[in-house]
DNA sequence: AAATAATTTGACCAATGGTCAAATTATGGC
DNA sequence: GCCATAATTTGACCATTGGTCAAATTATTT
């Protein structure tokens, strides 16, 4: 929740918090019922504007799911490096990832579904350019933060060089927690895989890239329950609920 | 392509042969235009029948898309059987899927973000019964290629069964492809990666789970170059075209 | 309190997915 | 070949909805 800034006039404070309840109302419309089984007419109700006001936000429907989309993608940046800060090897440091982007799926159970949305080049277009780059800007946040740990990882020696580059590393791990969490949403797939805690089935690919790429130390030299508990404790806190699952 | 089917009379041939017709132009549309920007006129116009005889075949725009996406999945399916009857070690029949489900991919590029868009329930629940059912049916046929090896693999030894088990081991398998097939369309990604191709792209990230599973040979214990050549060879002649990237 | 500026509104428009009565075409009997 | 009946095709029409903008309302200034 960002405070309000002191430095911005009345108006301009009621015009973004205006835009943050009109924001709030997509999000849940968008969680509730998808992309077209809502229109513009019902969220202006739900907002208690009228249509033409929310047009003044936002130059489309599209523009107003990029936006809702954005903020979730932020609060993902912002969970990813919180977790870059947890004080342990390298590895450690990616699993604190793998909880943060665990933590953000809980918390934001439809963003995958919406961001696939956004891929396709004829919805993305109809966004406004900021809002684009809002979006590709908090995306490569996420990017970053895994990058930068994958770097030093290579650096220090827990990741060998010589079997793919840091980006390659990077664009694995970013692969595998997309897709499971997408195929994790798959009814079909959920019941023939057995999955009942689809977040540890999240966590445990990105486990099997980390021990195909050679990440030091690998699951079976280390203990990592330990190691997660001392995440859920010292980064996600609120997450206690996992304690049992990890 | 199927070939016409004498049992039949007529009409019913005329019916099928228009079908396809439709989800021919459809495709088309789809591959150039995504979901949005083309209406049932303009495909009514292009397969020069009416808005109201494309009604007779499917109940709704998202019916028809449906339609597009399972004829795609089946020749997925397709392919990813033919794959398993490739002579060798099992982790050699999980690659030719690998080679597979690439080849699928350069023929039909649209498909993931077809296949994204399904996964909205308020858009596959406008499509009919009988379409839901028979995408579900090709979707699983290539999840069960996937898993059959798997499990021989962990029937001979090849893969250990300690670690996961076989469906784990196949929603590792699925999630990481699927997921690299869709980041490897997102331009950002594909810069900051530096990702030239993409299927290898794709088949590496499949290697790292391969290898994180512990599926022997692994990648530095075998001389899969001559594997590749030779699936290229016998299972898909006419991908000669990755002979020198592979 | 009047004049002016800024903001909000909802009637209205155009586009489009979907329907169905009428028109057209095909079939069968003589 | 012709008529009657059945099957099929058509496109005018409807309802919904994303988006616009002149008029109404509210806020600010003088």
């Amino acid at each position: 929740m960002p405070s309000p800034n002191p430095a911005l006039s009345r108006k301009e404070r009621e015009f973004i918090a205006r835009e943050e309840l009109i924001l709030k109302h997509a999000r849940r419309l968008l969680l509730e019922k998808g992309f077209q089984a809502w229109n513009m007419e019902q969220l202006a109700e739900a907002v208690e504007y009228s249509k033409g006001t929310l047009y003044q936000h936002f130059s489309s429907k599209e523009d107003l799911v990029l936006g809702v989309a954005t903020q979730s993608l932020r609060q993902r940046a912002d969970l990813f490096e919180k977790a870059t800060t947890f004080q342990g090897k390298t590895r450690e440091r990616c699993r604190a990832i793998g909880f943060a982007c665990c933590e953000f799926a809980m918390a934001h159970p439809d963003y995958f579904h919406t961001d696939m949305m956004l891929k396709s080049s004829s919805f993305i277009e109809k966004a406004s350019a900021e809002r684009q780059q809002a979006h590709a800007f908090e995306g490569m946040r996420c990017w970053r933060a895994i990058n930068t740990i994958i770097i030093e990882a290579m650096a220090l020696g827990d990741l060998p060089k010589d079997r793919v580059t840091a980006e390659q590393a990077t664009f694995a791990l970013v692969s595998v927690t997309v897709g499971s969490h997408i195929m994790g949403q798959e009814p079909n797939l959920k019941v023939f895989a057995g999955i009942k805690d689809q977040m540890q089935a999240v966590r445990l690919n990105q486990d099997l890239i980390c021990d195909g790429l050679g990440w030091k130390p690998l699951l079976h030299e280390h203990d990592y329950r330990a190691t997660d508990l001392r995440i859920l404790k010292e980064i996600f806190p609120s997450a206690s609920k996992w304690l049992k699952a990890a």
